[in-house]
DNA sequence: CCCAGCTCCTTAACAACGTTAAATTGACCC
DNA sequence: GGGTCAATTTAACGTTGTTAAGGAGCTGGG
């Protein structure tokens, strides 16, 4: 069976766990799929569009993840989709490099915007994006922040070892919810909804 | 005179702005400087070591554009430090990639936090500091999707000519002042501050 | 005075990278 | 069974980050 460009990507996916980006070739993900390198451009024009293709292919990936369950209100439904971006970019090494600059609409923190029910009962939609936007802007921030220290999920960069360092860094998970619940709770008043 | 990693780092930035991240290269920088590209491992170990290097080098050289008049408001003053942050890395072709990941303390917003005051009147330094933290990850991640956008200053990338993103993209100066008011109000709340 | 030692830089070279051009395979169609 | 087209290989190019070895130029001690 001939290659895709959804094969490659998922291969690029795969071997940045085990290389990083600075490691990643096209040579290894040929390599990977039992080809020849040059093979990749009958497919792709350049490595830039390899790893655009990565990052759509991995937000795509987790598109089940970021669905939000349908009890949730849509305010959770916002902050859901906030922490399903973080766990896909934590989920590959330089996740945040990779994906940060793939823009990709700007209510694409999920699908079909969380908000669409207050929309429809009359919140600006313009005004519902940029907010919507801000928490992207914000998580994105965060993660790529949170990977420079962690590169490996659950191991430290040496050059951040130090007591200080140590200790604020302590507990990363409940920073990021309390900074996700600033930027909730600056949007909500902002769009003037309870 | 001999050289010294500051040198090194300035040439650097500067033929950022010619070449961008991708044509930044140690030959390149060593011939601006007037050397031979080996020499530059005299000062430096590795890329990696100059990329850190020239983050560090922006970061220092906005530090006057960073520091808030005296006569504003401490709130003023972190909005201060936002706009300034975001002036830096826009100052730079792919300014944000460069300097997104090079961890500066998490109240690196500004040298001294601009909420001294209140930490001194009893407001809890953590929780401050998480909240500046907040407020940088939200400016680090607007300006690196900003900048994937708008590669040079006022040019926009081909890739995202339509109807639907030219109208979208309208304004950034203005959707970054709106995501930055959710934000900061969004802090002050969380701190309890009016 | 000169030589030892240090700093800073050059020359030469290496393996690896992204990328291109051209030749090659394999499958399907007339 | 030859022709067409998609998909891949072989070969090669220039450039990159990086290392090893050596040389110039200063400084201070005997």
């Amino acid at each position: 069976m001939a290659l895709t460009r959804q094969d490659i990507a998922r291969s690029g996916l795969k071997l940045l766990n085990e290389v990083g980006l600075n490691g990643l070739t096209l040579r290894l993900i040929a390599a990977d799929l039992g080809v020849k390198a040059p093979a990749l451009y009958w497919h792709l024009k350049s490595k830039q569009e390899l790893l655009d293709e990565m990052a759509t292919q991995m937000y795509a990936d987790s598109a089940d993840d970021r669905r939000p369950p349908a009890e949730l209100g849509e305010w959770d439904a916002v902050a859901h989709g906030a922490r399903a971006l973080r766990r896909m970019m934590l989920s590959y090494r330089d996740g945040g490099k990779v994906f940060a600059g793939t823009y990709l609409g700007d209510t694409g923190l999920v699908g079909p915007s969380p908000l669409r029910r207050s929309i429809e009962a009359g919140l600006d939609e313009r005004r519902a994006g940029q907010a919507l936007f801000t928490v992207y802007s914000y998580v994105v921030g965060f993660t790529i922040e949170e990977q420079a220290v962690y590169p490996v999920p659950g191991q430290l960069d040496e050059r951040y070892r130090s007591a200080e360092a140590g200790d604020l860094l302590a507990d990363v998970d409940a920073r990021f919810e309390d900074g996700l619940e600033i930027v909730l709770s600056g949007a909500r008043q902002w769009l003037g909804v309870a």
